[in-house]
DNA sequence: ACCAAGCATTTGAACGATCAAACCCCTGAA
DNA sequence: TTCAGGGGTTTGATCGTTCAAATGCTTGGT
């Protein structure tokens, strides 16, 4: 087991000082080109790695970030939660930057863990994954001043013209009124919408695209939207069953916009069931199971707003905090744009091959 | 912005000296039970935390476990991933441990990333989830001797026997043996089963699970299990043909074991297309879509995978390394059984509530 | 009365890096 | 000739903690 090299070590090698191996690594603009390329070759040569314990108990920053797992409850859910964590964690790599994760049981467990975490100088920022109302660890966080940002706005109060926190967030009704233009576009003349019943702006956002898209193409006024529409709690059973029930109306819907794949899923089961197979239906979040049974899903844009989230923590480049103020021509949130996958329209008892993107895809690896 | 209090004046406000305080701290057996309570209170009353970065310096460890993230291609899937962070997450809290992700392009690369994490005194060991056969990258950290434990074993070849690093599996062949059990127990006399069709270690136990149960109970010679097995890759419409192609035989099963619940949601959908839609169908790794669908699944005990991994790595309790060496008291390995999750067997067209476990269910939350 | 042994605590040094200030050397203006 | 200015580099101090060795106090055996 041999020992580490260290500065001093690089330095006695380069024939220079630590502070002249520090500068080349933290400062490279005021060493001469010369010496540059001494302590470069002598760094390569020790194979030499800063320590990185070392490095933060001087500077007081630990170039990591901090995300919080949530339960599985809220927040993002399922393969959508790895495929966030995968973008950030890319994202940050590109930063020098790292991701640790924690958890903690109830909110008042998840601040003590956001106190250890600061004093201990462990991160320099946080992440975190839900938007519940009126949560009492973005209030704790905010009135530590701690750096952070969320996935998710926080809530429908919090005005985009003052947002209390940092926060990026993937537009909704974008994606709603987008896969509701694709069905249009696909021949169909009255499109159902299957979403979430609770009270979030998310639930909000996805049902208001669908219905301002509908109202402006297929000039369906707001008491045929509401016939039209069916909210449930998410699952493929509840698709199923909010599916039939649309698929059963006299004036039954000719296409399908669903606010999540599992609602999609559920949807395609009872049309198939009810002898509808062909029937358009659009999901969300374009899961591996959209492209897996190959029907159209709306993508949300993860690494955009891995990037995104950092960007609003550490500003264009580098990875020191900057500390921002909103104002109009710089905002203190990001609201990104998702894409639709289209994928051929399909019937459940087909195999189908995966479709390719409409527009670009950012997930595709 | 106030200074955080550090030992000395946590000694200072007790009346003690600096390396009394951290005695009370790390080696509370040394202390007297009476100065212990001075350097309580003091430490309460200052709120004091140690500094991890001055304590990792000094101390050459981190108290961190690296966490590699795959590309979704490899390893375990989608929510399973999720599913296991979070539980190795809170296992790791327990013994106040933390969790730092990274990833990187190519196994180059995240030897790199090896190289660039121990160097900086950023991870004590390493968790991978991936279980490619001769891996650079394990070959690399048996290699440097660093620490390390996957989830899944390195591949048939490295026997229980000596195994070539330490390991954590959920077993496989137990696994599909419950599920053809259970299938038989509802009656079945003859259980297809559809599996992967790659050669890894998962793949070929989970099919002789089945095959060693059906033989068993059924009394079904080899060649009669080979007529009723298909090997695909996974996938809903892989296992929507693969059913179809089964239930079309002359001497069609009568109920489907299937190694992934995507396998299995594709059978529901061929069986409810061909006109068998009460036929019994087992899934594999109890994700949220069996739940929601109601079809029973092998669940796989992420949390004491997790326990295992950390327990392998630092022994029964306490966040020190631990060098172990191969016994047949000790293996450097822990193979954990898996439990079925046994749900009224659905028919996809039906409203069912999830069913309760049949034993213990670990993820419930 | 002496010293060995043990316990609880204290003191000085070290971990590996960066900060702040001092230093050296060269140039150019007075 | 002198000195101010500045780029490039070095030196001493420091971040907060734990290690290793030293200290003081008690106890008990001979």
């Amino acid at each position: 087991m041999q020992q580490l090299p260290t500065v001093e070590d690089v330095a006695r090698v380069a024939g220079v000082s630590r502070q002249t191996v520090s500068n080349a690594l933290n400062s490279p603009h005021i060493v001469k080109p010369e010496t540059m390329t001494r302590v470069k070759a002598a760094i390569a040569e020790l194979g030499y790695r800063p320590h990185a314990s070392a490095r933060r108990l001087r500077t007081r920053k630990s170039s990591t970030i901090g995300v919080r797992l949530d339960p599985m409850t809220n927040g993002i859910s399922g393969s959508l939660l790895d495929r966030f964590l995968h973008a950030l964690t890319e994202q940050a790599a590109e930063r020098d930057l790292r991701i640790m994760l924690f958890t903690a049981q109830g909110p008042e467990g998840e601040i003590e863990e956001f106190r250890r975490l600061r004093d201990g100088a462990d991160v320099d920022a946080f992440v975190l994954t839900s938007t519940m109302h009126e949560d009492p660890r973005t209030a704790w966080l905010r009135d530590h001043e701690f750096p952070f940002v969320t996935f998710g706005r926080p809530s429908a109060a919090d005005d985009l013209g003052d947002p209390i926190h940092p926060w990026v967030d993937v537009d909704g009704f974008s994606g709603a009124e987008q896969a509701t233009r694709h069905a249009i576009d696909g021949g169909a003349r009255r499109v159902g919408y299957i979403g979430f019943d609770d009270d979030t702006t998310t639930a909000r956002e996805r049902r208001a695209g669908w219905a301002a898209e509908s109202a402006a193409r297929l000039g369906l006024g707001s008491a045929e939207l509401d016939t039209l529409a069916r909210a449930v709690v998410d699952g493929v059973p509840q698709g199923i069953a909010a599916a039939s029930a649309l698929l059963d109306l006299p004036n039954a819907p000719d296409a399908l916009v669903c606010a999540s794949d599992s609602l999609a899923l559920g949807a395609l089961m009872a049309a198939a069931t009810l002898g509808r197979p062909g029937i358009p239906v659009v999901g969300y979040d374009n899961t591996p199971v959209a492209a897996a049974i190959g029907f159209s899903s709306v993508d949300q844009p993860l690494d955009l707003v891995a990037a995104s989230a950092l960007e609003l923590l550490f500003g264009d480049s580098g990875s020191s905090i900057v500390a921002r103020k909103h104002s109009a021509a710089d905002p203190l949130y990001r609201l990104l744009t998702p894409t639709l996958v289209a994928r051929t329209s399909t019937q459940l008892t087909h195999m189908e091959e995966p479709g390719s993107p409409v527009a670009g895809n950012h997930n595709e690896r």
